[in-house]
Parts: structure tokens; C-alpha cells; sequence
RNA sequence: GCCCGAGUGGCGGAAUUGGUAGACGCAGCGGACUCAAAAUCCGCCGCCCUUAAAAGCGUGUCGGUUCGACUCCGACCUCGGGCACCA
């Protein structure tokens, strides 16, 4: 054993011993494991060429669950795999004219050799690449039967065209309503696309979130009971007016959903998307109307612009009818009604909904109050707009339902609509179906054939898989699909003649609704096998917040379009879900003249911390002059905040790394990164190499005998309780704490310095390791075999964890802190069993307790057994 | 704008979920060892007043509940994540 810590040695002896053993390679049904089989999995990663110490985070986090695991007698599984398909590796193509897919895969043999080093215990046989035709097929085919069920259709989708470029943007490529390439100012454009009925299984999502995914983090679940939003409200149909009857053509209605029915006599106007179709008809004979149209159509699709722009309108000069009075209605057309929620248009009740009020105020729209408050809160609505306004109360001037309550006023209305064959109760979700079409390259091709003849055709399950040509170089201006014959010509699966194939590919998030499944059954000759049957529903699922809701509610889409096609037996996929944190890391930019930022490495910059460690300024090291500080934001390519662990791995090895990710701060939260303390970290791993080779002799020939001695009975109680922490904080996935705990048991241990307590060394130790190994495997490893414990216990990877023993954690005489009026005013000592009495006169006797409860009446006194004694005066 | 989080010493964070605020570590200060440095070891380390002791203050801000609040409730401020074509 060598006198000092090496840990490149450490850990390619450590790596040496795992790779002789496979000792990773997961096998369905293991005798070996009693406790059953246990599947954990980290989101796969993005190829994006290097790893960064946000993936070693994870990565790390997910290594732990899986020794921890292991060490607890379960039949652990933990794959790795690539989201392959996406946007940056055609971005890198536009850059380094090089084709995404030669691009991506040196990009994961890059960082597949990147993950070498850390000692993780993937079962690498069950990779999986989503670019791989052999994976993408199963997209292929399960679209297949999603339409043959109608669960996926076609209908128009709006996107984002930039017209310099002649392409569709994705939302990041939109940078202020201007194309990040060309700088010209983007516009919607209407186009076919396909839908995945996602609001379908809206009600069983929703159900699940709320009474059954118990082991997911209460944050996730309220955000997809929100994102998903169930509304229980009214459709109401607003017949149309003449003048609407003879434009349309029909004789028709304007329908709207609305939760307040109770306030429809309220109504003032209407308001449409610019999408309507009664808008567009509309906008025929008006310029006006067509410009204003034309204004709403530039400016991107994000919701997060359209909810923060002004709120504007232009009247149609159109009307329809109230379903009650017959009143007419002017039809508005207005820039923050969606098309894509509810019908893509609504009822204006200005007295009772803040967004309608401050559009009629805004156009000397009339204003109708139909509630009266019930706690007194407004007699009238008048500017400026207060939250009671929108409050439930009892309906006025509305007719034959005046003076009812909220409920019984949506009941009336809508028993009377649905008489009248205007309306119904309704649920409406604010989910949307998911659109899966992208008008790009580097997807899974949609398998449809579009033929002159029959029309749109789905290719033949015999078919499948349709290869994606690897050899094209994007060049930002549409799709290469577009102009490569060899891909497009093909024949009519129907009718046989020439046809030709549909160009879009499918949204990555299809990639990743099911990797998953596959990392059970490599090279299964159908989507999904009975080794899927053994390891899923998945134990414990691990990846970033930023996932909460799109990918985490698509994946249980999925699912349940999976089972109820009889392919797998179960309604949810991930048992347990972390989120963990982000990791974030300091930025800054420079911008030039046209506001296109550039951005700067950290090692391209100083920055300057005033005392509280604020940052004040920055400097380029290049030029000295300053750049902008752009905050402490998620580490990601585009803003060249990327710390990769290459270098730390080889100042201090990656244990000290795996170990310091998981000191940093708790894994479920984000943290900025610094590798300051990272210094501690390693003194802690050398001080532990250290002392065992100092106790190298002893260790191994300790015979196991009482410990019976005061002080070391102190430190073994210290141990066994620190312990109890540990498995707690395990147990909670809390792993910074479990490492102070380790650090704890050492200092704990360091304070032994007599010859004589070589069982309690030994057994110390045996905890030590143990509990540090899931965190740090290489040199508990190698110390466990040099102490002579493998002898012993058998090999680190299926030693079982320690459990503390009671006997050990019984104290005779315990510590109380003394309050008075809840203030701390000293400790008292007593024995265990004291009894109430005898604690509070000991309490009492303390001298600095008797200034200050003296010559007041004691009015109570507060005992929490085993912890304080509060004395109320 | 909407939804979800977070805010504790100079810094990262702990407090087993209403019961001793600051565990564990970093940085800093003092000391030992050394010709010296590194490494290592020992001690101190929230603020304020003070020679010291004792008291007082203290978990983003303001208010509330409680014998007792970092923890629960209300309002606000700041920062982070998501908002459906980044993954």
C-alpha cells in the first residue's frame, strides 16, 4: 500500500477490477439479488460534443443511486444513450459544412471516452442512439398505428418563417421577432402539420398527477396539473347577425368557451384571433382590418410575447347575436385571443375579467356590470380595475337569472342554453395536442408518401424503416430534404405509381417519449419485449427541472398510447422521479453594433467581486476593456459558460470530482459553479487514504470485542448516529450531507489515539468506507481490499450497508437546553429516565434560568422529551 | 404576462420537516513543525457593545399565528426554471 494518495493509480486499479468482472452488466431475473430488480436512469443527454460538469452532476447522482442501491441487495440496471436528432448538430453543419450526422457521432464518441474516467456503472451493452435507423424505426411504426387509431392527424399549424431565409424557425432561432440569421423580422405562416391527441388521455394525465405518481417532488406535479388546466366551464354559441349571416354564407353561430356563464349577460363585444376564420372573411373587403391583420401575423408564436404585448383590437363592423336578449354584438378582431385554445375567441365581459376590461377601456367599449359583490367590496365597476371585480357574487341585470350565486347561475344558463341548442357544460383543458412536424433535416422521417392520385399515404409497416440520408449538408436555407431525389422519389404505397415522400421530420421529443423502454431489450425485433416487462415501470427516473413539464408529460402520453395498444401492461412509466438541479455558471458578452451578442469564455475574462462578493465589473484578458456581465444563467454552449471535468479529473482524480458535485449544495437544487472548496474535498480523501495506511497493520487483525471504555463508547456512539444521518439523508437523495457525514466519521475516528481501540478502528472503518463508497467507489475500493475487509465481506460492490445498532446509540444521560419564554437560557443534564418533575427542578436550580424567571409566577412549562424543557413566566 | 421554485456568516451550505440557527467544508486570522517554503497538525472565526463576563440583535423585507418560527399564514422585493419548434 502506498504511503500517499495517487489517485490515477487508485482508479485504474479500481477500473481494472470492474471491467474484469462486467461487473455492471445488468441480467433480468438475477439469483443473485433477492430484493429484486431495481431500474434507475438519468434523461439521456444531448450530444453536444463535450460533457460538462452539469452532466457530471447528474451522472454522478444517478452512479449513487446505483451503488447505494446495489449495496442494499436490489437487481440495479442504469443504461446510457444519445438523443441524437436535433437542432444544434444542423446548426453545426451551417457553420462547419459538415453533415449532422458525422458531426453527432464523433460527438459521442467524444464524450463516451469523456465518461471513461468517472467510474459510472453503466450497463454500456444496452446503449441506445436515436439517430440509429434500427431506433427511429419504432418511432416510425408506432406513428403508424397512432393513425390507423386517429390519435395522430393532420391539420395546419402556425410557425415562424423567416422570409430572407425562406426557412421555419424554432422559437430559439427567434431573437427579439427578428430571424437569428438574417435579422429580418419574422413572420406566422399557416402549414400542414401532424398532431398527436395528446388532450385525449387529458383526463388520466391529469388523474394520475394528482392521486398516483406519489413518488414524483410535489413542484412537478403542480406543474402539469397546471400545464394540462382543466377548466369546468360553458360553450356558449352566439348566433350570427345578418350582416355575419350573409359574409359567411351560413347562417351559423360564433361559438366561445367561458368559465363565467354567470356573467354572460355582461357581454359587450367579442373578440377573435386574427387567425378566425370569420376575420379573415372579414378582412376581404376591409384594407383596414386586412392590415391589421398583416400586423398580428409578424412577431413569433411564443407565448411568453403574445401575454406581454399591448392588448389591441379593430372593430369588424360585424355582429352577433346574445343567446338571450337577441341584442346585437360587435365582433372584434384582437391581437391576445389565441386560435389555438378553446374556439380562438371570446366574450367580452369588461366588468368582470381584467384582460377584457382593459381592452373595452382602451376602445370606449361599453361596460356592463352583471355581479354584485357579496362582501361589499365594489358597489359599481368603475377605472381603475380591482381584483374584486373579477370575484364570484350574485348576478344582477341579468334577466330571468338575476339574484343567483355563482353555481346556480352557471346552472340555469347552461340547462337554459343547451334548451335552446346554443350551449352546454364543458371541461376544457388548456393542453393542446402536441405537434410533431419540423421542417428540418436531422429528425426521423415522418413516414407518409404524398401521391398525385391517392393524396396523403402512410408507408407500409413492411416498409419501414425510412432511412434518412446521413450525407446532407444543411445550409440554413430550408430543407435538404427538399432537393434530394434519392430521398424523395419513391412509389405510392396505394396505387403503385411515382410518388413522392414527405420531407418533415418528427420533434425529438418522440426520440426521447421512449428510449427508455428500448434500454430494456437491445436488439428486440419488435418495439418492446418481455425484458421491457421485467424492468419497467422504472424505479427511480433522474434528470433537470427544466423537463418538468414537456418531456415528463409526453413520455406518459406515450405510455398510455403504448399500453392501450396492448404493447406494454402498464399506465405510467417513471415510479420516482428527482429533479435535480442546475448547474449554473457566471457569463458575459459583448454586443456590436447591430445588438448581436458575442460571448466570452470565463477564461476570457477577469471579473471583479466587490467584499460581499457581488460581481461589480469584468475585463476581456484579450484587450482589457470591459464586457458585460450577463448573470449567473445554466451552463450551455451558446453562451460559452461550459466548465468541462478534463482538467479537474486530472489535477485531483474523479473521485474528489464525484465527491465535490455532490458536497457543492443539494442535488435538487441549482447551484452556481465554483470549484473553489474543491480543495477540501481532496485533503478529506488524502486525510481518509492516511489514516488507513497508518492503521494498516492493526486494522486487519482486530478481533471483535466490546467496547466498553467511556470515551471510546462516545465515539462509537457519534459514529453509529452519524451513520443513522447518512442512511437518512440516502434514503432522501440528500447526498451533500452524506458526505459532511463521511467527513464527520473521520474526524470522529481521528480522535482515537490509543493503541488499544483497534475494534473500534476496525469496525469505524468498515462503516466509513461503506457509507462513502456510492460517492467516491475508487478509493474505498481499493482501501476495502487493502485493509483486508473483501476477505472479510466479500467484494465493496455487494458488500451490504451498515446499519446502525441500537445498543450503540443509547445514551445514559442526556443534554436539555433550558428555555425561558422561548429563549435560550442554558443546558441542563440528566439521567435518561428522569421524570418531568425532577428535569424541571433541574432546571430551575440553573443559575442563569433563576435570573429570569425569578419573581414571576410560572405560567406553563414545555417539555419536549430528549430535546429542551420551556419554561413560560 | 402566466405557472413553478429559491433567498441563512466573507463563500458553498446544515438544521431528520415547529424545538439549541450556522453542522460539514472553503476562505481568513493566530500558533506548532521547518534554514525557508509547500504539505501537515492545533486553536479562533455571525453582528454589536466590551479588557472580560453578561446582555442585546440576527435566516431577503414588512406584518401575523405560536410557549417557541429559517420552518406555518398574508403582502411585497430580488434571483432562477418553464411557457408548447432548444434539449
Amino acid at each position: 500500500m502506498d504511503e500517499s494518495y495517487d489517485p490515477a493509480a487508485v482508479e485504474a486499479a479500481a477500473q481494472q477490477h470492474w471491467r474484469a468482472l462486467d461487473a455492471y452488466r445488468a441480467v433480468e431475473h438475477d439469483p443473485r439479488f433477492p430484493r429484486g430488480k431495481f431500474y434507475v436512469c438519468s434523461m439521456l443527454p444531448y450530444p453536444s460534443g463535450k460533457l460538462h460538469m452539469g452532466h457530471m452532476r447528474n451522472y454522478t447522482l444517478n452512479d449513487v443511486v446505483y451503488r447505494f442501491m446495489r449495496s442494499s441487495g436490489f437487481n440495479v440496471m442504469t443504461p446510457m444513450g444519445w438523443d441524437a436528432f436535433g437542432l444544434p448538430a444542423e446548426n453545426a453543419a451551417i457553420e462547419k459544412r459538415v453533415a449532422p450526422a458525422q458531426w453527432t457521432r464523433a460527438n459521442i464518441a467524444g464524450m463516451k471516452s469523456q465518461f471513461a474516467p468517472m467510474g459510472f456503472a453503466f450497463d454500456w451493452s444496452r446503449e441506445v442512439t436515436t439517430c440509429d435507423p434500427e431506433y427511429y424505426r419504432w418511432n416510425q411504426w408506432l406513428f403508424l398505428k397512432m393513425l390507423e387509431k386517429g390519435i395522430a392527424y393532420r391539420k395546419t399549424q402556425i410557425v415562424n418563417w423567416d422570409p430572407v431565409d425562406q426557412t421555419v424557425l424554432a422559437n430559439e432561432q427567434v431573437e427579439d421577432g427578428r430571424g437569428w440569421r438574417s435579422g429580418a423580422i419574422v413572420e406566422k405562416r399557416e402549414i400542414p402539420g401532424y398532431y398527436l391527441a395528446i388532450t385525449r388521455y387529458a383526463p388520466e394525465l391529469l388523474e394520475h398527477v394528482q392521486h398516483t405518481l406519489g413518488g414524483w417532488p410535489a413542484q412537478v406535479r403542480t406543474m402539469q396539473e397546471n400545464w394540462i388546466g382543466r377548466s369546468d366551464g360553458c360553450e356558449i354559441s352566439f348566433p350570427y347577425a345578418p350582416d355575419t349571416r350573409s359574409l359567411m354564407k351560413s347562417d351559423g353561430a360564433l361559438k366561445v368557451f367561458t368559465t363565467r356563464a354567470d356573467t354572460v349577460f355582461g357581454t359587450t363585444f367579442m373578440a377573435i384571433a386574427a387567425e378566425h376564420p370569420i376575420a379573415l372573411a372579414a378582412a376581404e373587403t376591409s384594407a383596414r382590418l386586412a392590415a391589421f391583420i398583416e400586423e398580428c401575423r409578424r412577431g413569433a408564436v411564443m407565448e411568453a410575447n403574445l401575454a406581454t404585448q399591448e392588448k389591441r383590437g379593430l372593430a369588424t363592423g360585424l355582429h352577433v347575436l346574445h343567446p338571450f336578449t337577441g341584442e346585437p354584438i360587435e365582433i372584434w378582431v384582437a391581437n391576445y385571443v389565441l386560435m389555438g385554445y378553446g374556439e380562438g375567441a371570446v366574450m367580452g365581459v369588461p366588468a368582470h375579467d381584467e384582460r377584457d376590461f382593459e381592452f373595452a377601456h382602451h376602445n370606449g367599449l361599453r361596460i356592463a356590470c352583471v355581479v354584485k359583490s357579496t362582501s361589499g367590496a365594489y358597489e359599481e365597476v368603475r377605472e381603475p380595475w380591482k381584483p374584486a371585480y373579477s370575484e364570484y357574487g350574485i348576478t344582477v341585470n341579468s334577466g330571468e337569472f338575476s339574484g343567483l350565486g355563482y353555481e346556480a347561475a352557471v346552472a340555469a344558463i347552461a340547462a337554459a342554453l343547451e334548451k335552446k341548442g346554443l350551449g352546454r357544460k364543458r371541461v376544457q383543458y388548456r393542453l393542446r395536442d402536441w405537434g410533431i412536424s419540423r421542417q428540418r433535416y436531422w429528425g426521423t422521417p415522418i413516414p407518409i408518401v404524398h401521391c398525385n392520385v391517392c393524396g396523403v399515404v402512410p408507408v407500409a409497416e413492411k416498409d419501414l424503416p425510412v432511412v434518412l440520408p446521413e450525407d446532407l449538408v444543411p445550409d440554413g436555407t430550408g430543407n435538404p430534404l427538399n432537393k434530394d431525389e434519392r430521398f424523395l422519389a419513391c412509389a405510392c404505397p396505394r396505387c403503385g405509381q411515382g410518388a413522392r415522400r414527405e420531407t418533415d421530420t418528427m420533434d425529438t421529443f418522440v426520440d426521447s417519449s421512449w428510449y427508455y423502454m428500448r434500454y430494456c431489450c437491445p436488439g428486440a425485433q419488435t418495439m418492446v419485449d418481455e425484458r421491457t416487462a421485467y424492468w419497467m415501470p422504472m424505479d427511480q427516473y433522474i434528470g433537470g427541472i427544466e423537463h418538468a413539464v414537456l418531456h415528463l408529460l409526453y413520455a406518459r402520453f406515450w405510455t398510455m398510447v403504448m399500453r392501450d395498444l396492448g404493447l406494454v401492461r402498464f399506465d405510467e412509466p417513471f415510479e420516482r422521479l428527482f429533479t435535480q438541479g442546475m448547474l449554473l455558471a457566471h457569463c458575459y458578452y459583448r454586443e456590436d453594433a447591430s445588438g448581436r451578442k458575442r460571448w466570452f469564455y470565463p477564461a476570457e475574462v477577469e471579473q471583479e467581486f466587490d467584499e460581499r462578493g457581488t460581481p461589480v465589473s469584468a475585463v476581456a484578458t484579450e484587450d482589457g476593456k470591459p464586457v458585460m456581465y450577463g448573470g449567473i444563467e445554466k451552463m450551455s454552449k451558446s453562451k460559452n459558460n461550459v466548465v468541462e471535468p478534463g482538467e479537474f479529473i486530472k489535477r485531483f482524480g474523479a473521485d474528489t470530482a464525484r465527491a465535490f458535485v455532490m458536497f457543492a449544495g443539494p442535488p435538487d437544487q441549482s447551484a452556481p459553479w465554483s470549484d473553489t472548496s474543491a480543495e477540501g474535498v481532496h485533503r478529506f480523501l488524502r486525510r481518509l487514504w492516511a489514516f488507513c495506511h497508518e492503521h494498516r497493520e492493526q486494522i486487519p487483525l482486530a478481533k471483535r470485542t466490546q467496547v466498553t471504555d467511556a470515551t471510546l463508547k462516545k465515539i462509537r456512539r457519534e459514529l453509529h448516529s452519524t451513520l443513522q444521518q447518512a442512511l437518512f439523508d440516502y434514503q432522501r437523495m440528500q447526498y451533500n450531507t452524506v458526505v459532511s457525514a463521511a467527513m464527520k466519521m473521520l474526524n470522529a475516528l481521528e480522535t482515537v489515539k490509543r493503541p488499544d481501540a483497534v475494534t473500534l478502528l476496525h469496525e469505524g472503518v468498515s462503516i466509513l468506507l461503506r457509507v462513502l463508497y456510492p460517492v467516491a467507489p475508487h478509493i474505498t475500493h481499493v482501501l476495502w481490499q487493502e485493509l483486508g475487509y473483501a476477505a472479510e465481506m466479500g467484494d465493496l460492490l455487494d458488500a451490504p450497508m451498515p446499519q446502525p445498532e441500537p445498543a450503540a446509540l443509547h445514551q445514559d444521560e442526556l443534554e436539555l437546553v433550558v428555555q425561558v419564554n422561548g429563549k435560550l437560557r442554558g443546558h441542563v443534564t440528566v439521567a435518561a429516565e428522569a421524570s418531568e418533575e425532577a428535569i424541571k427542578s433541574a432546571a430551575l436550580a440553573q443559575q442563569p434560568v433563576q435570573r429570569f424567571v425569578e419573581g414571576k409566577p410560572i405560567r406553563k412549562v414545555i417539555l419536549v422529551p430528549g430535546k429542551l424543557i420551556n419554561i413560560v413566566v
